[in-house]
DNA sequence: TTTGTCACG
DNA sequence: ACGTACGTGACAAAC
């Protein structure tokens, strides 16, 4: 039986448009009429808890009641733009309800509604119709009631026969001879002139009809009023005609494929986060989701096992897939101490204290067996803590982690609550800082406590998987998910082994760079005459600006910029800028690379930074404690950090293998501008190259300059260029910047055609990918708010580039790893640093490594039988006794 | 915790 | 007229 709920979406949407205030939300994009749609729609779901639903909309201009009557809704201004941008919104959240949205070309919403409910009452079910528009009363029915929107838009009045005849003294078919006697301003039927709602009313309790009206107009009371029926009864015959809902609108969806399903609460979370709608976003989150859905994972079954039974064992045995999480005492897995281990298989959970794990060989070989399935949260960093305690994990089949982070990457690092929240705000795990505190009041959970939590979070994980996988599946990303899950184990491994540290060299250099500190240190305060903290921006400003009144270039909003590009402006105009510059730079070396690195060195001698895998928006990876891919390079006085950096041992080398101008190559790929990738195939100095190109120049006649500013607009042209950005970098005026943009896109047209496209896709779909499909969601890329929108628009030309660059490398190491597996060769891989990967090899690897290396890096992703790019990558390889030396 | 600065690609 | 280069992490100072 059931109950249909039909929806009269333009009449909703227009009453919500017109009832509500001028919403708007971050980017200025109008939202109220979405809004007020939304909560009619969340209102009339529950309290009219339909089994099938749906949204008529009118679709086009034209209309066949155009053909009949060519000024039908003649008179109606035009829809606002303000209201018909939300359109597309309306869509997406009703998509995200999964409530199912018509329209037919030629016909209105009144007519599918008609439709529907005709077919309803044929299989004797109830139906429901939400509109503003009185016509629509010509529905009702037994089985048929209307709605029609009174204040606002959630405030409604019901309509039975019973209610109408009460209301109007009508029939429910009486009502289009209402309209065609008084006729709808707002519809621009005609009707009757001079006849309105009173008169027509009147007229009908005696004659029912139209045509009744027509034929006894001789006894209609009044000379005047016989007149205008006998003049205009073509005109009310016409006006009922129009008024008349036609009812057998060809539909493409039968009754049944508008059965109410589940909404998909992430879509929903992410259309309402994009539209601002803060309330609905909190109704949304757990504590508001209805009791009978909501699952408080409160109460999770556990079991502590510090015994292994035979049942137990044999349900491990049986190969079937468990959810598995160790807890840390830190976030660090090369510092933590492991906990325990805790299982889900989504019914019974089992934690594993770690005493408990030790002598058990069952549970051990379990983890360590390949064949049996595991779904793991961050499943990199439990694989490192487990290796350190010798535990080998295997049979990684998801990562929960891993699979948010590809679904949207802008989130950053998100904990499992969060995504529990996101993907199934049906269920609600508490979060970890709520458990154990944070920060200093950070305490270790034992006993009962813990295991309560470690269910629960198991659990959880075991239930994202559906969903998750759905996700991915959707937006083609599976395959690209299945790239990040291996490689989260090369990067274990990297990590794990970490790199050899020289601490004799790094106190050598450590005590040098000290002692040019102090020194530079006194010259400062010698020269200002007086003694401040030359670290503080704050009070070095003051002395540069105040005491010595040097000239202000730039202001940062607290005070006065210190910058190193500002002071290198002022550096002519006082001696003492020069060694404030040279401070930084040696105070940095310093800080942030001897003591920095002297923190992060284990007993062991070696580094074990980590690399974070979703992090970065474009794909990238990043590193951290220590981060080891911002080691100086550029400075032969900082580069000299590299020479700590050895091989384990004498008979080794350090390697490095990198990619020479990807981010240009990957242009030249994505763009096919011929120019472009000619110099590529030539193998030409790209900057030297751009310069000739773009100053029309020989070889011989490219100055250094034009060089320097060629490479500028290069990168430019990656970040997304402006003017302005190269006019700052280059120290030029905008004007020049401009110009020497203008003569870049006129020497590749098709580099300028690649960036105008893609920034009309991100606008089409509100995304760009890279080269693997991965995606960014770019939703400011409609703000009004230029700076938003300049920014979003950069970012759609950068990240299919920096992503693309991702993916190569992040596919390389994969390959090249598979291959040193395969030739069971023990160099190490040890340092990704963004377009190139640092090895350690022993001398006699060192041939094969570097074919090896070619090879693979130059087609990355041939083994996994995938094309690689028509355009060569070029990899540069060198060696050496130390990092330093590998260039 | 936020801000300014600077190291890398 | 707007006020920007893209992506990161670490440090010290100042709130």
């Amino acid at each position: 039986m059931g109950k249909l709920v039909c929806i009269d979406g333009n009449s909703i949407l227009f009453r919500a448009f017109f009832a509500l205030p001028p919403l708007t939300n971050q980017q200025g994009i109008h939202t109220n009429a979405v809004y007020g749609f939304t909560m009619m729609l969340l209102r009339i779901l529950e309290e009219e808890q339909p089994s099938h639903i749906v949204v008529a909309m009118d679709k086009g201009k034209m209309t066949f009641r155009h053909e009949t009557y060519a000024d039908y809704k003649g008179k109606r201004d035009k829809t606002p733009s303000e209201l018909s941008e939300q359109i597309p919104y309306l869509q997406q959240v009703l998509d995200a309800f999964q409530v199912c949205y018509v329209e037919v070309d030629q016909y209105e919403a009144d007519d599918i509604i008609g439709t529907f409910v005709k077919e309803a009452e044929k299989q004797q079910m109830k139906s429901v119709v939400i509109s503003g528009d009185k016509d629509l009363l010509q529905l009702v029915s037994p089985y048929t009631q209307v709605l029609l929107t009174k204040r606002g838009v959630t405030e409604v009045e019901r309509y039975d026969e019973e209610k109408l005849a009460e209301r109007y003294g009508l029939r429910p078919e009486q009502i289009i001879d209402l309209k065609g006697l008084m006729g709808d301003s707002s519809d621009h039927i005609p009707g009757i002139p001079g006849v309105g709602e009173k008169t027509a009313l009147k007229l009908l309790k005696q004659y029912p009809s139209v045509e009744e009206v027509i034929a006894h107009v001789d006894e209609l009371p009044g000379k005047k009023l016989q007149e205008r029926v006998t003049e205009h009864q073509d005109l009310a015959r016409l006006s009922k005609e129009l008024a008349t809902i036609y009812r057998q609108v060809p539909l493409s969806r039968s009754i049944d494929e508008l059965k109410c399903l589940e909404p998909n609460y992430e879509k929903l979370r992410q259309i309402f986060q994009q539209l601002g709608f803060k309330t609905l976003l909190e109704k949304l989150a757990p504590n508001s989701i209805e009791e009978d859905q909501h699952i408080e994972m409160q109460n999770i079954p556990y079991q502590i096992v510090t015994q292994l039974d035979h049942s137990l064992e044999d349900q491990l045995q049986q190969q079937k897939t468990w959810a598995l999480h160790a807890e840390l005492t830190a976030e660090n897995p090369h510092h933590a101490t492991l906990l325990g281990i805790a299982i889900s298989d989504g019914e019974h959970q089992y934690y594993f204290p770690v005493d408990a794990i030790n002598y058990n060989q069952v549970l051990k070989q379990w983890i360590a067996d390949d064949h049996s399935p595991k779904i793991l949260f961050d499943s990199k960093q439990i694989e490192i803590a487990l290796m350190r305690v010798d535990i080998q994990l295997n049979g990684i089949q998801e990562d929960i982690l891993l699979a948010a982070y590809l679904l949207n990457p802008s989130e950053g690092t998100q904990n499992l609550s969060d995504v529990v929240s996101h993907y199934r705000p049906d269920l609600s795990l508490p979060q970890d800082e709520a458990v154990y505190g944070k920060g200093a009041k950070r305490k270790q959970l034992e006993g009962d406590q813990l295991a309560a939590h470690l269910a629960r979070k198991t659990a959880a994980q075991y239930a994202l998987v559906e969903t998750l996988q759905t996700e991915l599946a959707e937006k083609d990303l599976s395959e690209l998910y299945q790239l990040e899950l291996k490689l989260a184990r090369v990067l274990a491994e990297m990590e794990f082994v970490g790199v050899k540290v020289d601490r004799g060299a790094l106190e050598l250099l450590g005590t040098e760079i000290k002692e040019r500190v102090d020194q530079l240190y006194s010259e400062v305060m010698e020269i200002a005459g007086t003694t401040f903290n030359l670290n503080s921006p704050k009070q070095l400003g003051e002395i540069l600006f105040d005491k010595l009144g040097l000239p202000v270039i730039k202001r940062t909003k607290t005070g006065y910029s210190t910058s190193a590009d500002v002071l290198e402006k002022l550096a002519p105009q006082h001696e003492i800028v020069e060694k404030i510059l040279l401070y930084r730079q040696v105070v940095k070396l310093y800080s942030t690379y001897i003591e920095g690195l002297r923190k992060e060195l284990g007993d062991d001698d070696r580094i074990h930074t980590q690399f974070h895998q979703t992090i970065a928006a474009t794909g990238r990876l990043s590193s951290s404690e220590p981060n080891l891919q911002n080691i100086p390079i550029r400075l032969e006085e900082g580069r000299r950090i590299r020479k700590i950096f050895v091989p384990s041992s004498s008979d080794q080398r350090i390697l490095a293998a990198d990619y020479s101008q990807v981010e240009l190559r990957v242009l030249a790929q994505l763009s096919k501008d011929p120019t472009l990738l000619r110099a590529f195939q030539e193998n030409r100095d790209i900057h030297t190259q751009t310069a000739m190109d773009i100053f029309s120049v020989t070889e011989d006649q490219v100055t250094s300059l034009m060089r320097r500013q060629a490479k500028a607009v290069n990168f430019g042209i990656i970040y997304g260029i402006s003017d302005y950005g190269l006019s700052q970098n280059l120290n030029i005026s905008r004007k020049e910047a401009q110009q020497i943009i203008d003569r870049y896109f006129e020497t590749y047209p098709q580099v300028k055609e690649y960036m105008d496209n893609i920034i009309e896709q991100a606008r089409k779909d509100g995304y760009v990918t890279t080269h693997l499909g991965r995606r960014r969601y770019l939703p400011d890329i409609h703000a009004r708010n230029y700076n938003l929108r300049s920014f979003a628009e950069r970012t759609a030309m950068n990240t299919p580039i920096q992503g693309t660059a991702a993916d190569v490398i992040k596919a390389a190491m994969l390959a090249v790893h598979q291959q040193m597996q395969k030739e069971k060769l023990s160099s190490r891989m040890l340092l990704q640093v963004h377009d190139e990967l640092i090895f350690e090899v022993p001398e006699q690897e060192l041939s094969r490594m570097k074919e090896l290396l070619c090879e693979k890096m130059e087609k990355p992703f041939e083994t996994f039988g995938m094309e690689d790019f028509s355009i060569r990558l070029h990899v540069d390889i060198s060696d050496g006794a130390n990092w330093y030396e590998a260039k």
